[in-house]
RNA sequence: GGCUGAGUGGCAGAGUGGUUAUGCUGCGGUCUGCAAAACCGUUUACGCCGGUUCAAUUCCGACCUCAGCCUCCA
């Protein structure tokens, strides 16, 4: 089996290796829980998910980590707008996150952990990078010290030099060098806190992740996924913490990280107010549909979302779904499909052959690899059943233009026609039958 | 300013040193009372300029445009 990668470490496609082909580790960022996944968060979900299927159709096991982050500032403003308690704000997300993601058929990880369930790790672990001299404390804070780090900036391949000389940003004074970063801060009465040996505080945004990982999955692990813009400098300081903290050279070997998504052409932000959530896009579209929107563009290169491409998708939907009528006994993955994913994950290659698949069973258990084509071909045309009219009245209609057809008053069966149209009906002749089905 | 990525036909989107991507849409046709569905056909594609080559959209170099990152946004 020949899996290749693209390794934003190396910045190379590379065959893939695993540490132990028996048992593959991966790890994703996960969600900030602290408003409504937008559509945004969901393309780093669906893209890993497809990974995770691909990577479970090839070896025996697969361990795969995807954190929730509940302690983090913006769901402390979030909490005090609403003047209810933290923890309200993050299990209401927390929810609704994972019904968002059921609805995109986004298989659960092995491992969800949140940070406040792994405070002690953390602490145990920002003591060991203190043990090593590779942290300093300074104000209450405990921050990293990056000059301690010989390989930092290999990630993002930055130069720090060249990066502070063009810095736009205010220093804290407490650090000695402009990049280095915290991991342990001081907390207010008012902010969530735990006690540490350093006084009661909570951990910096990337220590997480490292002890997460270091928890869940071990030192090293095969695979680190999240979205271009955790490169620098999120990704790049977990690996100098876990690697600080465990004296070693490598944490993840394979690195992965997916494009942005644009709305209609422009980045999605609150000071355009194009952001669009999962759960609005889901009152309009079928979650099917939001799926292979976002595997229709390769991973690595920026998806321009939107309407047309979520029509277009829900046009393919349909077809696959109409090609899903003979019998057949051949129940393998196809290879025009398994092949373009093998390739660093070529949804856009993998969903094109996916059209030419003439075989049922064929084309259900490849398209099963890609989390598509989950219902029965009656369960797709009936979802979305959006007519305003009841069977009884249609059919009655249908039985009336069926007379008017029988008597040639085409002028009347032809207003039938048009009446039901009107309420997302279509009409159909076959074979001297009429039959109907509701717009999609 | 530094860094990273992207630029393919009406749209979306693969791929390739010389031969059809694919899908959607549009247009034409077969079929139909008319439609729908299905099927068939179909329109100059590869940002700009050089270079390498018998041949470049594909390799190399410069340039242009767009997007993003540069301390807590996937």
């Amino acid at each position: 089996m020949n899996f290749k990668i693209y390794n934003t470490l190396t910045k190379e496609k590379e065959l893939f290796q695993p540490l132990d082909d028996q048992s593959i580790k991966m790890y994703v960022c996960g969600p900030t829980v602290y408003s409504y996944a937008h559509i945004g968060n969901a393309r780093p979900a669906v893209i890993f998910d497809t990974l995770y299927r691909l990577l479970k159709n090839i070896y025996p096991e697969v361990i795969y980590v995807r954190n929730i982050t509940d302690v983090d500032d913006k769901i402390n403003e979030a909490a005090k707008k609403l003047n209810k308690p933290i923890s309200y704000i993050t299990e209401k997300y927390t929810d609704i996150y994972h019904e968002d993601m059921r609805s995109l058929s986004v298989l659960s990880p092995n491992h969800e952990p949140r940070v406040t369930d792994n405070i002690a790790q953390i602490i145990s672990m920002i003591q060991r990078i203190l043990d090593n001299k590779k942290a300093y404390i300074n104000d209450n804070h405990i921050l990293f010290d990056i000059t301690s780090f010989d390989q930092y900036g290999k990630l993002s391949n930055r130069d720090m030099d060249e990066m502070l000389s063009g810095a736009r940003v205010e220093v804290a004074e407490y650090k000695k060098t402009p990049g280095d970063f915290v991991l342990w801060k001081p907390s207010n009465d008012d902010e969530p806190g735990w006690d540490s040996p350093w006084g009661f505080g909570r951990p910096g945004w990337h220590i997480e992740c490292s002890s997460m990982v270091e928890t869940y999955l071990g030192k090293e692990i095969d695979i680190h996924g999240g979205g271009q813009d955790l490169i620098f400098p999120h990704h790049e300081n977990e690996i100098a913490q876990s690697c600080s903290a465990h004296n070693s050279k490598r944490y993840a070997k394979y690195w992965m990280h997916n494009g942005y998504l644009n709305m209609e052409g422009e980045k999605m932000s609150k000071s355009l107010g194009n952001i669009i959530t999962v759960k609005e896009l889901l009152e309009k579209y079928d979650g099917e549909v939001i799926r292979l929107a976002l595997l229709s563009t390769h991973y690595r290169k920026p998806i321009n979302f939107g309407e047309s491409l979520l029509e277009q998708s829900k046009n393919i939907l349909n077809k696959l779904y109409k090609n899903l009528n003979n019998q057949s006994y051949e129940d393998v993955v196809s290879k025009d499909v398994i092949n373009p994913l093998l390739d660093d994950l070529n949804t856009p290659l993998a969903i094109s052959s996916l059209l030419k698949i003439k075989c049922s069973k064929t084309l259900i258990k490849s398209a099963n690899l890609l989390g598509l084509l989950n219902r029965t071909q009656e369960e797709w045309l009936s979802s979305n059943n959006k007519s305003t009219m009841s069977e009884n009245d249609i059919e009655l209609l249908i039985q009336e233009r069926d007379r008017a057809r029988k008597s040639k008053d085409f002028a009347k069966a032809d207003e039938i026609r048009d009446q039901l149209d009107q309420n997302n009906v279509i009409l159909e002749d076959i074979d001297g039958k009429t039959i109907w089905r509701v717009k999609k």
